[in-house]
DNA sequence: TCAGCTATTGACCAATCGGTCGATAAGCAA
DNA sequence: TTGCTTATCGACCGATTGGTCAATAGCTGA
């Protein structure tokens, strides 16, 4: 084990000192991959220092413990996801229903490449009852945001008139529009991409189901008769 | 720990001799709770025993080793689910799309009532990478069948005019139907009944969006343009 | 009543884990 | 070059785990 053979590809010397800034962010990448493949319970310190190149001690040094660490390692992943639809909405003229229709296939396309995110999520999942604060965290910084994004893009377009009514009432409808996306995520995780269903044809469906359903009709007045 | 103070009430004299079909569900059902509770890694074999009321020996007399404990744990409990909605579906007569209601709103409702499927995806999920086998039941026994059954109410509603003709590309459009009743699962699970999206609200918008999207026009010909 | 089958126990083992700590050496400042 | 700081190692510990097995005792049929 003297020749480091876990990422880096060459032949570095064994005990390298690095600054910690430079080490940190070495060990909490180690660490999600060992978090995401045997679960929190089921990681190993020892093995996620391998993986970092390290020994345990080393973690020790940086991290309090083990809780501590994964708590570390699943912060360091959230930032940057929000900040591509904030553009996206900010920047954005025109009609509400391309708006929605944007989003919907930045998120298709996010679960298509990201697999960073579908681990994180799948591990706060997992340890959501065991460590409280982390399903605070979700739902505070993840959750709580995209529904927010959703639904004022809803009450938008329902002010404007492009929406039905219905629209408005967002509390129900963001988390509906939102979950096939994820849900597409969850599949891709559990059964691979062979065997999931299939990303483009989720994404046509979903977006020609959600534009057919809350798109006004052009001719005013003849909505739903109900009873 | 002479009586036995787990879950049955009283004072059982300790070591009661049970016949195997009455003791397997016994074990099948406590070690469910500890799978859940700490997931596989964490789930401890003595506590699983403990909770049964039995000690760690005994389960290895009805199982090879942890794996297959956790394995049986999981068949023990798909097997109802499906029951209730294929009857619904083989009882119904009427419109598809009141069908389709009706099938949308008995998801939302076991999501809200039954709580070891819930446990049972969330375990799954988490675990899939290290039993493919379990990542292939679900596929097979689960999300298969569930996909084939709202599928072929969409075939047979567009078949007969009721939906839109885009409802027949089944393939996008049934996953994308029954996503968002999973996803509140999920989030009820993570987040609690408290802090979740409302689920009455997610059932309302959830309808409404699809039968809104699905439907056809009643007036034929001014629906979608461009034969 | 009694004998036999087997459900059930409890003690045991090797392996592994999270965590600790003194020793060591890599880098930097002087 | 020298010396100090501290990143890094590696050996170690107590606790717990999955798994084994011989001994025991509850039930059932004769």
């Amino acid at each position: 084990m003297k020749p480091a053979e876990t990422e880096n590809g060459g032949t570095v010397p064994a005990r390298r000192r690095l600054a910690p800034a430079e080490r940190t962010p070495q060990i909490l990448a180690a660490a999600l991959e060992e978090f995401a493949e045997r679960g929190y319970a089921g990681a190993s310190m020892a093995a996620a220092a391998a993986r970092a190149g390290v020994t345990k001690g080393l973690i020790y040094h940086y991290f309090p413990g083990k809780a501590d660490l994964f708590k570390a390692v699943v912060r360091s992943c959230v930032q940057p996801v929000f900040n591509e639809a904030e553009r996206l909405i900010a920047a954005f003229e025109g009609p509400k229903a391309e708006l929605l229709r944007g989003l919907i296939e930045l998120a298709y396309d996010r679960v298509a490449t990201e697999r960073r995110e579908r681990i994180l999520f799948k591990l706060i999942l997992a340890e959501a009852d065991r460590f409280p604060e982390l399903a605070a965290f979700y739902n505070a910084e993840v959750l709580s945001r995209a529904l927010a994004l959703v639904g004022g893009v809803l009450r938008a377009g329902a002010a404007s008139g492009e929406f039905r009514p219905a629209a408005a009432e967002a509390a129900g409808l963001a988390p509906v529009l939102m979950a096939p996306a994820i849900m597409a995520s969850i599949w891709q995780m559990m059964l691979g991409e062979g065997r999931s269903p299939n990303l483009a044809a989720m994404r046509k469906a979903h977006v020609d189901l959600v534009l057919q359903g809350l798109v006004q009709a052009r001719a005013p007045g003849q909505g739903a008769p109900a009873a």
